[in-house]
DNA sequence: CTCATTGCAAATAATTTGCATGTAA
DNA sequence: TTACATGCAAATTATTTGCAATGAG
C-alpha cells in the first residue's frame, strides 16, 4: 500500500458513499483523486485535468469532471466560485475551515481562520434557528503588492 | 424630477464615475439602473432583461450585461455566485452589509448583520496587508421549518 | 454477464465581443 | 461632429450530456 493523499477519513467517507450507491472503483478516479487531494490549491477542473493528464495522457475532461462532482456530492469536495467564469474545487477536510482574502487585481487567494469569527457566526446562526452546515467567508480588494505596483494581472 | 428607485447618493458616485470615464447617460442606462435598484432581490441578468423589457422591448441583453458591468466597476452593485451556474448582482447601498443565512432545502435567504464580525474582519485583512473593498459571508445550512418538516423545495 | 464508467464529441448555457448603426454631448 | 452606446448576431468559455466501447465486480 503505497503512501497517497487521500487519509483515512476520505477514503472511509467515499468507499461507504461508493458502496451505497453502487459505484465502482476505477483507475481514472484515483489517479484523479490523488491529484485532487494532493493540491493544496483551489483547483478549477481545468487545471485539475492537465496535471491528470501528465499521469495518464488518455483521461478525458469529463471524467474529471464527473469525478469532482461526486467527491462534492459525497461532501469531500468543495465548490466554489471566485467570480473569474470558472467553478473551483478544494479538498474539504473536517474541522478545517477555508476563508479567503482575494485580491481583485492580481488573483492572490490568502487563506485565513479565526476562530472568533467562527464563534459568533455560530451565534448569529443560532438567533435565527438555522442549522449550519457550512460556510464562506470571502474579502476581496488589493493585496499589498497591488496597492503599490500598477497591479497587472498574475 | 419624478421619484426613483435610485437614491441621491448612488446617482451622485454614478455621474462622478461616469464624468470622469467619458461615459454617457442614455435612456437604456435609465431603465435598467431603475429596475435594477427597485428589486430588493439577488437579480440574474436574464431576469433583469426580462424586467427591462416589459419597459422597453427594444433592450438588449448585451445592453443589460454591459450596463450591470459598469455598475459593479463603480462599485454600485455586487457580483455574486451562489453555485447555479448564472451570476446574480444586488445593489450595493453603502453602510449596508450583505451577509446571508441560506436555506438549502428551501432556498430561504436571510441577511444578518454583525458589528462585531466586521471588526474582526477588518483586523484579519489588516493582518495581511489587504485593503478591503468588499466582503461576502455566507452560511449555509437549514432554515428551522425545513429543519422539522420533511424539506421541500420553496 | 451486467451495469457503471469512460472518452469523445456534440449539446447547452452563460457570458462576452465585433461591428454597423444610432445618439448624447 | 465625434466618441461612446446600442442591438444584433456571432464568438467564447465553461459546463453538461449522449452514446458506443470498455472494464469492474
Amino acid at each position: 500500500m503505497k503512501d497517497s493523499a487521500i487519509n483515512d477519513q476520505a477514503r472511509e467517507v467515499l468507499q461507504g458513499y461508493m458502496a451505497r450507491n453502487g459505484l465502482k472503483s476505477t483507475a481514472q478516479r484515483d489517479t484523479i483523486m490523488e491529484a485532487f487531494f494532493g493540491s493544496h490549491e483551489h483547483v478549477a477542473i481545468g487545471d485539475l485535468h492537465r496535471m491528470v493528464l501528465r499521469k495518464n495522457p488518455r483521461i478525458g475532461y469529463a471524467t474529471v469532471y464527473r469525478t469532482l462532482k461526486m467527491l462534492t456530492e459525497c461532501g469531500l469536495a468543495v465548490e466554489r466560485h471566485f467570480g473569474d467564469g470558472q467553478a473551483r474545487y478544494e479538498p474539504q477536510r473536517r474541522g478545517e475551515h477555508h476563508d479567503h482574502l482575494i485580491c481583485r487585481a492580481c488573483g492572490l487567494i490568502v487563506e485565513f481562520e479565526n476562530e472568533e469569527i467562527e464563534r459568533l457566526q455560530r451565534e448569529v446562526a443560532a438567533q435565527h434557528g438555522f442549522r449550519v452546515e457550512s460556510h464562506r467567508h470571502e474579502m476581496h480588494g488589493l493585496c499589498p503588492r497591488c496597492q503599490k505596483a500598477p497591479p497587472r494581472r498574475r
